[in-house]
DNA sequence: CGCACCATATGATCAACATCATATTTCACT
DNA sequence: AGTGAAATATGATGTTGATCATATGGTGCG
C-alpha cells in the first residue's frame, strides 16, 4: 500500500495521448510501443504495466480520440442546433484538422486503418460513428426529409473529406476538396434562412 | 535474346492484381512480398525482378487498382450522363464492393492507409481521385450551382461511406449507411425528374 | 541435341519490434 | 531515516520480413 499519488493513472493518461497522436499520425503499424513511450517521455519497459497488448492500447486510443477531438468539446455547447453544426462543419473540414494541428477525429483519422483489424478496434470505432451520427440527428430539423439518412450521408462526407484530403499531394485540391464538402454539407444539414 | 515469350510480362501483371487485393484487404504493412508473391503462385525471391520495392510496388497497385476498379469499366459506357451517375453510385456504395467481392476502389480502400506514406504513392492516389472527380463533373449539369464543388463533395461522401462501411462492426448500420449515401449521392449528383 | 540466357526459386542476411524477465528507482508510511 | 511494494527502466528473446546473392530450370535458336 504505496503511491496513492495517482502516478500511475496519469502515466495511463499521458500514454493513451501520445497513442493518439502517433496512431493518426503514422497509422498503427508504423509506430512501435518504443515510440510511443518515448512520446510519453517514458522507456518502453514499463509499457505492459498498463496495457496488455498493443491491439488493446488501440482500442482504447479510438474512444480517446473521440473523447479528445472536436466534437467532443461541442457535446456542451447550449447554442442552437445549427449553430452547432456549422461549427462542426467547419471545425471538421479545416486545413488545420487535416494537418493534425488539433485533436484529430479517429473516424477521418483511422478509418482504413480500423478496417483491417479484428475485435474491440472495430467495436470502438463503430461506437465513436454511432455518437457521431447521433449528434447530428439530434441537431436536423424534423420536418423535411429523413434526418437520419442525412446526418449518415453528411457524416460520411466529412469523414471522407477530410481523410481524403489527407491523402492528397496537391494543396489548391485539399483546399477545393474541404470547401466543397463545407458548403455542400452546410446545404445538407443546416437549416437554411429562406 | 531469347524469350519473346512475353512471359515476364504477364507474370508482372499477376504480381500487381495479387498486391491490389492484398494491399486493399489487409494494408500496406500488413502484406508481406511473400504473401504477395504466394498469392501470383511465384515465390518471394523473384519479385526484385519486376519492382524496386515494396513501396514502388505501391505506388503501381494504387493506379492498377483504379483500372481495374468499377469506375474504369464505366467510362466507355455511351449512356447518358445521368445513367452513368446512377450506374456509378449503385455499383460504389454497395455491399458487394465493401466486402471486395469486385475490383476495390483504392480511394476508399487505402485511403489512410496512403495518407501515411511519402512521395509516388500520394502522386498516384491524387491521379485517381482527380480522374473520379473529373468524370462526375462532367456529367453535372451545368446550369444549377458549381458543378465541380458537388463532385467533390459527392466523391467524399462515395469515398467515406465505403470507407467507413468497411471499419463498422455492425451490419444493419453499414447497410443504413450506405442506403443513406446513395440516397443523399443521388439527390446531390442526378438530375431528378420534375 | 546442346548452348546462351532470361525468368524464377532457394537460401542467406540484417534490422525492427512485440513481448517478457529482471533490475532499479521512488514514494508513503513508520 | 528506513523499508517494502509500486512504478518504471534495462536488457534479453524470438520472430517476422525486406532485400539481396546465388542456384536452378526452361526457352528458342543453331
Amino acid at each position: 500500500m504505496a503511491w496513492p499519488s495517482k502516478q500511475k493513472q496519469e502515466t495511463r493518461k499521458r500514454i493513451l495521448s501520445s497513442a493518439v497522436t502517433l496512431f493518426s499520425q503514422h497509422g498503427f503499424d508504423n509506430v512501435s510501443i518504443a515510440d510511443i513511450m518515448q512520446h510519453a517521455q517514458l522507456t518502453h519497459g514499463g509499457f505492459y504495466a498498463h496495457f496488455a497488448s498493443k491491439q488493446a492500447l488501440y482500442a482504447e486510443a479510438v474512444t480517446a480520440a473521440a473523447r479528445a477531438s472536436a466534437l467532443a468539446k461541442l457535446l456542451p455547447s447550449g447554442q442552437t442546433a445549427n449553430a452547432d453544426l456549422a461549427r462542426l462543419l467547419a471545425g471538421y473540414l479545416d486545413i488545420a484538422h487535416v494537418e493534425q494541428r488539433h485533436s484529430p477525429c479517429p473516424l477521418a483519422f483511422l478509418a482504413t486503418d480500423v478496417a483491417v483489424r479484428e475485435g474491440n478496434v472495430r467495436t470502438a470505432y463503430t461506437r465513436v460513428f454511432r455518437r457521431l451520427t447521433a449528434f447530428i440527428t439530434r441537431r436536423l430539423p424534423n420536418d423535411k426529409g429523413d434526418r437520419r439518412e442525412r446526418a449518415l450521408a453528411g457524416a460520411a462526407m466529412m469523414i471522407g473529406g477530410v481523410a481524403v484530403a489527407r491523402a492528397l499531394d496537391d494543396e489548391a485540391m485539399i483546399e477545393s476538396l474541404l470547401g466543397a464538402c463545407r458548403r455542400v454539407g452546410s446545404e445538407l444539414l443546416e437549416q437554411q434562412a429562406e
